[in-house]
DNA sequence: GCGAGTAATCGAAGCGCTTCGACGAAACGG
DNA sequence: CCGTTTCGTCGAAGCGCTTCGATTACTCGC
């Protein structure tokens, strides 16, 4: 094992003169600086991350809390973890996974034991128990979602509420008059997973501000569900003309069953997507959508982490406008 | 911050005693270790990470290496991870994750720090060329997949020579003649991802030993891939009337497409799929299957990791055999 | 009843790093 | 030209833990 013993050795400096290179904490003549980055890539150095921890209580590791059920959009989840990973590295921090089956804990061990500098929580519910140990902590977490409460706690998330109201207004501008939303499980509602309802407030908001009929349905993901619960939709709402689907799991059999009934996207029906960009165009018809921005949000909830590290910045919560892009399975609603 | 000075004082003993009352290597009288795991738990005490790797030369963390790309099966690869966070912990361990793309630079880095205790790399190729770095880490090494020569690197997998074998068994069995095998995306067999090959060569010697005809179909991920894929399929193969499909993503537009052409399964044609058991029972018809165990795997890719690690033990290439469960998407060859 | 174990505990060293105070040399201001 | 900064570097302390003797007090076998 190289120590930074053995570069400052080799470099004819002390320990500290190496750390002081590593680090940029204080001046360093460019001659010295350019003999120690010399040493350290002759030999292979890499500091030891358990001794710099304990010296500088540093860890550079974040601390990744995810949900791991599967009712929930496992692609939008894996984008998420993939963007975080990503932008952590760019900080010359690593990502530690837990689980949120770890709970309260949990995360007070990560904590305690000093094995991460901040946290990153997925899946946040309305009024979310984890909470109060997540202040107790001491420590910057980032939350995605935003609870009834979020206090001192930085939250990021898409602007739901926005979005909903964005997907009516799409649909009333072409013309129609009746819409439906096919949501999420309703073991997400019933959860009180924060997002769901924020959606379904804006898109409930918006449609009576547009003197619009609408009806809500959420929709287990399987073939039968989805079944039923179109049947409900074209039962209570005989004149629907325009779907807003915010259930990534059940596009797809969402099309086919359409298409099996003889309704032809856009024409006879128009479906508006709430999905990452890449979903609404691995359809069998291209979907106009509203994006979940799953790696922005990734990347997004790293900067913000890494602010409070460094300037012990203050708590904010960020919610981003939702952007909406027409790919032709919404049109003009049939005369 | 409590530390292991904390503890001590409050239980009336010295630091060394209450490091051994919690790592078990020395003999403790009954009522010395009483009084430590009292003063524990009241003080709220947990090791400081960092303290520990730096003493002991041991992290409890464990490095698990995945792909991010999303031609890959999003969800087999976040059921794999799942388990592997949940098996670790088990073993008192946290898991560290890295993108592949970290690259050979991102594995040397993990083990000079001295970041994680051992290596679990998802996604190997045939001719990997990762190996050479992993096998100077000098560090326990878990492979999922196996590649040509992984000479003293642990390897764990699915045995896809025997699944595809036993794919073709089956509707060999049902007294099927011609059959076709829809796998995955051109990409991953250029890739020389070691799975897609062996498995296809399971298919194919099979095929050939119970005298029928086989094509193999490769088939990118999306609609208008697999219908011109499904083209391919009647056009060399007219008198084709098994499928069986390598190829999660496609699963559900398969059916439908199918739907469409007017061929019912199994009645007109039987399909197989290679698939993990929860998404062969989501489909619009339930699929009969070869388990893809990715959650076995990860569990299993833990346990081997630790063995190493304690027992120093030897490396071993295990393979998992294949189950297969009917579900009714398979049925006697028309006649 | 004495030497040899064994069980239970302690003290101190040391893991590899960061950081604080100190110090000599050079630069600077009046 | 002398006091004061500033720059560049060093030495040493210490982060919280594990682990290796050393030590004491017993227990046994004969």
């Amino acid at each position: 094992m190289v120590t930074i013993a053995d570069v400052a050795r080799a470099a004819g400096v002390s320990p500290s003169t190496v750390s002081y290179v590593l680090s940029g904490r204080r001046s360093i003549s460019e001659d010295t600086r350019r003999r120690v980055q010399h040493s350290i890539s002759e030999l292979g150095y890499h500091p030891n991350a358990g001794a710099r921890a304990l010296a500088s209580s540093r860890t550079n590791v974040l601390a990744l809390v995810v949900p791991l059920r599967t009712d929930l959009n496992v692609p939008v989840v894996m984008q998420f973890v993939a963007a975080t990973v990503t932008e952590a590295r760019t900080y010359d921090h690593d990502v530690l996974l837990l689980t949120k089956n770890e709970g309260p804990d949990g995360l007070r061990r990560i904590a305690a034991s000093a094995i991460a500098d901040a946290l990153i929580v997925m899946d946040v519910e309305t009024s979310e128990p984890r909470l109060p140990v997540l202040r107790s902590l001491h420590r910057p977490v980032v939350l995605i979602g935003v609870p009834a409460d979020p206090g001192d706690l930085t939250c990021v998330d898409l602007d739901f509420t926005a979005a909903g109201a964005a997907s009516v207004t799409h649909l009333a501008d072409l013309g129609h008059r009746e819409v439906a939303l096919i949501g999420p499980s309703p073991a997400v509602y019933k959860r009180g997973t924060s997002y769901a309802g924020r959606f379904l407030r804006g898109f409930r908001q918006t449609a009576t501000k547009r003197k619009m009929r609408a009806g809500s349905f959420p929709c287990a993901p399987s073939y039968d569900a989805l079944r039923a619960c179109l049947d409900d939709v074209f039962a209570e709402h005989p004149g629907v003309t325009g779907l807003v689907v915010h259930n990534e799991a059940i596009l797809g059999p969402l099309l086919s069953e359409l298409n099996r009934r003889g309704k032809q996207v856009p024409q006879d029906i128009s479906v508006l997507a709430v999905c990452p960009e890449d979903m609404a165009e691995a359809q069998s018809v291209q979907l106009t959508s509203i994006a979940i921005p799953a790696a922005e949000l990734g990347s997004l909830a790293v900067e913000m982490a890494m602010r409070r590290l460094d300037d012990g910045g203050q708590a904010e919560v960020r919610l981003l406008s939702p952007r909406l892009t027409e790919r032709g399975s919404t049109g003009l609603a049939p005369s």
